[in-house]
RNA sequence: GUGGCUAUAGCUCAGUUGGUUAGAGUGCCAGGUUGUGGCCCUGGAGGUCGAGGGUUCAAGUCCCUCUAGCCACCCCA
């Protein structure tokens, strides 16, 4: 088709999915609420510093997948590519520090990321998630992951398991790698490329290989959770045993890893058997305790997580269709039209949805739309009603008919939608 | 960013070894019912065959480039 199309990696959100994934989010954040969760939004563009310092400079987000332009003063600005450091940032721009901590926040709203699109995966995408920032219990770890859980219950997504591991702070994580460098060292050679420039740059992501070859020397190599030191190793027996209160099943998956440099200890994935290869993932979350000073605000613990809306709603059970029930009001004859248009306005304001339709089309070309455009009782006026005074009240669903005055047309058709319903 | 598959009506898709005015279903508009939806019947509109170039007497069909979508990687939501 000729004309201008839309851009790469983007999506129209067309009435049918955009009130699926409206739903989605309001569940979310009613959810989030009932834990007491308050919802914020931040700009949708932010200094690029934030992003660079915050996700990681080695990140494939920030080496390549970021939308970053200049504006019209010279600063660099880049559409955010995800939501956990401009909560951060917001948090300590604003007076929600000074409220009691920790402080449990919502967010919902679009992110961008230039990589390849593909089923679920787009350039222009929109999460929902939550963070729990100035406290570093455990306990707060599994309290996200509740809210997600109970989230996705109450979607009535199935076929979804929560995939969880601890992959260390700052004092053990370098003994892993250590260990981790030992392990593969002797056998760099049969290493593909792929897999060898990762043990070179970020040692961990070498456990999210798919290579065949390398699956045996997964199987054998260290895990995260035999080098955690005391404070992890507690702190992550804690988060377990939360989550057991909480009633949430769980899998320990040592080779889980997450790609923004941000998480420590608690790492966390929630996988649909139906999605395929790497794009499995729902929801990600975990741990941030180190972010805060990243960004360099003061030291600040944090536990959050985000969900990709366009993945939740693609596999979610649609919601049910608009409550509220629509009434179309016809001209049978053009000399009609002006009473039906005052009637439709009656009609919505007695707090009735109505369509109009005061053209010159067949009455019954106007009975077809409206029986295809979802109304539940039609009112029709022409030359015969408006000799009398009259309008015609009809119920599409079993065909009844009623002649009802001009005057109580309105409360007239409010009872028998009422009554029909 | 790498490799592969695909692109024909609003939508889902046919289209023979290259060969006349490119079809179906569905949807849309109208008629059958001088004012009444669903079922049925009839008719109509709607296509630069994704875009551009090439081969050929002749291209929806073969070749090249581009664009977009999908799949597997990479990586993430």
């Amino acid at each position: 088709m000729a004309g201008i199309s839309r851009p790469r990696g983007t999506d129209d959100l067309l009435p049918e999915r955009l009130q699926a994934m409206e739903h989605a989010r309001q569940l979310g954040t009613a959810i989030a609420a009932s834990y007491g969760y308050r919802p914020l939004e931040t700009p949708i563009f932010e200094a690029t510093e934030l992003f660079v310092r915050g996700v990681g400079d080695t990140t494939d987000v920030v080496t390549r997948e970021m939308y970053t332009f200049e504006d019209r003063a010279g600063r660099s600005l880049t559409l955010r590519p995800e939501g956990t450091a401009p909560v951060v940032r917001a948090f300590w721009e604003s007076d929600l520090r000074q409220a009691p901590l920790p402080a449990r926040l919502s967010y919902w709203g679009p992110m961008f990321r230039y990589d390849r699109p593909g089923r679920g995966r787009y350039r222009q995408f929109h999460q929902f998630g939550v963070e729990v920032l100035g406290e570093s219990e455990p306990e707060l770890d599994a309290e996200v992951i509740a809210v997600a859980w109970r989230w996705l219950l109450e979607l009535g997504l199935g076929g979804t398991s929560l995939q969880l591991n601890s992959i260390g702070d700052a004092t053990c994580r370098p003994q892993f790698r250590e260990a981790l460098l030992d392990h593969f060292g002797p056998h760099l050679a049969q290493l593909p490329d792929l897999d060898r420039e990762r043990l070179r740059r970020n040692p961990l992501r070498i456990l999210d290989s798919k290579d065949p070859d390398v699956a045996g020397l997964l199987e054998a190599a260290p895990k995260t959770t035999d080098f955690l030191c005391d404070g992890c190793h507690e702190a992550f027996l804690r988060v377990q045993e939360a989550l057991v209160a909480y009633g949430i099943h769980f899998q320990l998956n040592p080779l889980l890893v997450r790609g923004l440099d941000y998480y420590q200890r608690t790492a966390f994935e929630v996988w649909h058997e139906d999605l395929h290869g790497a794009q499995n993932s729902l929801f990600g979350g975990g741990r941030y305790d180190g972010l805060s000073e990243e960004l360099g605000y003061p030291h600040c613990p944090g536990v959050g997580f985000a969900a990709g809306l366009e993945r939740v709603t693609m596999l979610a059970p649609p919601p049910g269709p608009a409550p509220l029930p629509l009434v179309w009001a016809l001209a049978a004859q053009p000399e009609a039209a002006a009473t039906v248009i005052r009637l439709s306005e009656q009609l919505r304001g007695a707090g009735l949805a109505a369509v109009v339709d005061a053209g010159r089309r067949s009455l019954k070309a106007k009975m077809r739309s409206a029986e295809r455009g979802g109304a539940s009782l039609v009112c029709i006026v022409g030359a015969e009603e408006l000799s009398q005074g009259l309008v015609t009240i009809r119920l599409l669903g079993d065909g009844s008919q009623v002649s009802e005055p001009l005057r109580t047309a309105v409360d007239r058709a409010r009872a028998l939608l009422f009554q029909s319903s």
